[in-house]
DNA sequence: ATGGCTGCTTTGAGCAGA
């Protein structure tokens, strides 16, 4: 089983991309943000075309999430659309069950600045989904949380630390949201394995901010111990970031034995 | 040397992303 998160930043925009690059890898399944795309206008027959089930909820300009599952895994069950009891408009969460594995698939808020109401939405929305993970866990020993976190959640994942200190993505309230995460018991796969330095998910697209390698790994798999067990490999998939008309954000896939 | 983004919006300057 290879799982994969990519935030595509539109989908409108990356469907191409992202057709190329599922042949290209072929993940079983992927966790897909900010399609940017109502229910209506998801491309659910092209992505089908190219040998994917789609699961999705969304909406116009912001936010949206999808599961795409490769043909022949079966369908996927049991879906979640939402945090439960937190009222949000942002479509932001989508859930399902896929071959015995529960995927949580969280497009977290990006929370831009300590002082804004957009930041105290992001850390109530986190103690949400804090919630959210512990009864999914409950539930589903082989449980992955995946996604675009919006949290760097040590120095080494930023690659110019004190330039990011107190930052929004960086401050040790988002880092705690990280490590309570943890806490419940799940594993950052990317730290499971040896990996280079300055290895990073999204790169701002001003200020030749990818040519530079100027960028920050906020995009993350968790996965459950009876997952991380089965986990051979993480990796995030840099090349998805060059060439015309990229999403800011790179792919980040694991390996699962069957 | 400097500054160099992208996607979206009941189309066109402004917001948001991170």
């Amino acid at each position: 089983m290879k799982l994969a998160t990519w935030n595509v930043n539109s989908l409108n925009v990356r469907l191409p991309r992202l057709v190329d690059w599922l042949g290209a890898t072929r993940p079983d399944v992927v966790c897909l943000q900010e399609t940017k795309i109502v229910d209506a206008k998801f491309p659910r027959m092209e992505l089908a075309a190219a040998g994917y089930a789609s699961y999705f909820v969304g909406q116009n300009t912001y936010n949206g999430v999808a599961l795409l599952v490769r043909d022949g895994l079966g369908p996927a069950a049991d879906i979640a659309l939402a945090l439960p009891e937190f009222g949000d408009e942002q479509k932001r969460v989508i859930a399902a069950t896929v071959a015995g594995i529960r995927i949580v698939d969280l497009y977290v808020p990006n929370g831009q600045t300590v002082d804004s109401d957009k930041y105290r939405y992001k850390l109530d929305w986190c103690r949400a989904a804090t919630a959210f993970i512990a009864g999914e866990l409950g539930r589903h020993p082989s449980l992955a949380v995946a996604g675009d976190f919006n949290i760097a959640p040590e120095d080494r994942d930023v690659h110019d630390p004190d330039l990011w200190r107190g930052q929004v993505l960086c401050t040790d309230a988002e880092r705690q949201v990280f490590r309570d995460w943890l806490g419940l018991g799940m594993r950052d796969s990317f730290r499971m394995f040896p990996q280079p330095e300055k290895t990073f998910s999204w790169w701002d697209y001003r200020q030749l901010a990818f040519p530079k390698n100027h960028g920050l790994r906020i995009d993350h798999i968790l996965l459950a111990p009876a997952l991380a067990t089965r986990c051979t490999a993480c990796r995030i998939d840099r090349n998805a970031r060059k060439g015309e008309k990229p999403s800011d954000h790179a792919p980040v896939i694991v390996d699962l034995t069957d």
